[in-house]
DNA sequence: GCCAACGTTGGC
DNA sequence: GCCAACGTTGGC
């Protein structure tokens, strides 16, 4: 059993919330759709089920961390890239070499309240995570342990 | 909605 | 392989 690792995805809440994957069947989705390098190669070769991830709003007010979520299936090809109809389709990529891989992840808490971006900011713990950085805008992102443990401890618990 | 920061593309 | 142009992200 490899260590456990932890993350921070990226959402946009009007797309795909917390509640969205919450009211999900078997409170579980699939993180299709990543079309960055740098996340496919976490998503490919670094993020395993049982891992635990910190699920972040953006864009849309309140912006910040809203709940936990677990890795349920590590990093598989995404389906999505292979679908004509999908906004995610990418013609360029080849089935027997796939470039997008996506993970699942499951619904574990929903905070009571979002953990606002300035919070993170403020807490001296968090000052070297990675979206507390200004321009941060890896959609998948590593967390330490300690931040990880930090940020629910801000949540109170 | 603005726009700065960043990643990707493509002409050379 | 450089780098300007372009598209996207995401806080404000």
């Amino acid at each position: 059993m490899p260590t456990k690792r932890y993350w921070l995805f990226k959402s946009e809440p009007d797309v795909f919330s917390i509640d969205d994957l919450r009211k999900a069947p078997k409170k579980t989705t699939y993180w299709e759709g990543v079309r960055n390098y740098q996340a496919r190669n976490l998503l490919r070769d670094d993020i395993k089920r049982g891992d635990e991830v910190l699920y972040y709003h953006s864009r849309v007010q309140p912006i910040g961390v809203a709940g936990v979520a677990r890795v349920s299936k590590s990093g598989y090809p995404d389906p999505e890239q292979f679908d004509p109809k999908s906004k995610y389709h990418d013609a360029k990529s080849d089935p027997d070499d796939p470039r997008w891989y996506c993970v699942d992840v499951t619904w574990v808490k929903t905070f009571d309240e979002v953990i606002p971006l300035a919070a993170l900011k403020a807490e001296k713990a968090l000052a070297k995570m990675m979206v507390t950085q200004r321009g941060a805008r890896l959609s998948v992102q590593p967390v330490t342990k300690k931040e990880f443990e930090a940020v629910l401890k801000m949540a109170g618990g």
